[in-house]
DNA sequence: AGCCTGACGCCGC
DNA sequence: CGCGGCGCCAGGC
């Protein structure tokens, strides 16, 4: 089955923004909760056009699997991923999310019953 | 159409 | 635990 970029996107957006403050998901995650599970690496191609979008994404909340901060290149400088992810409250060691199973964000658990 | 690349993920070494 | 290979799929050349 063909994927839609622009339904893509939007799915990834909508995903996104729905993730509460303080926490974060990966894209595979996303990508799964969105009935996409192999499309992980679409999802960061979304994300990197976040930046060209008039949507307040909180990008920066989206890390891969491992809770590392992969996709520091889109933003101002790579550290303002880690900064706006430290001003949330959530550690950040070395550009990577401390305390990772905790502050992963499982967007199927929160989305799927709606 | 073929080839290379990429904000990924998993498995092996 | 870091590194590398392979699978994945769409997009740019």
């Amino acid at each position: 089955m063909k994927i839609d970029r622009a339904d893509f996107q939007q799915a990834v957006y909508d995903v996104v923004r729905s993730i509460p403050r303080g926490r974060a998901t990966s894209y595979g995650a996303i990508a799964e909760a969105i009935g996409f599970p192999n499309h992980s690496r679409l999802v960061g191609k979304v994300m990197n056009g976040c930046s060209s979008t008039d949507e307040h994404i909180p990008a920066h909340r989206v890390v891969n699997s491992q809770g590392k901060l992969v996709g520091g290149g889109s933003f101002s400088t790579p550290d303002q991923m880690k900064q706006l992810l430290q001003s949330e409250g959530i550690e950040v060691s070395e550009n990577r999310i401390r305390n990772w199973k905790n502050v992963f964000w499982n967007p199927m658990e929160e989305l799927k019953m709606l």
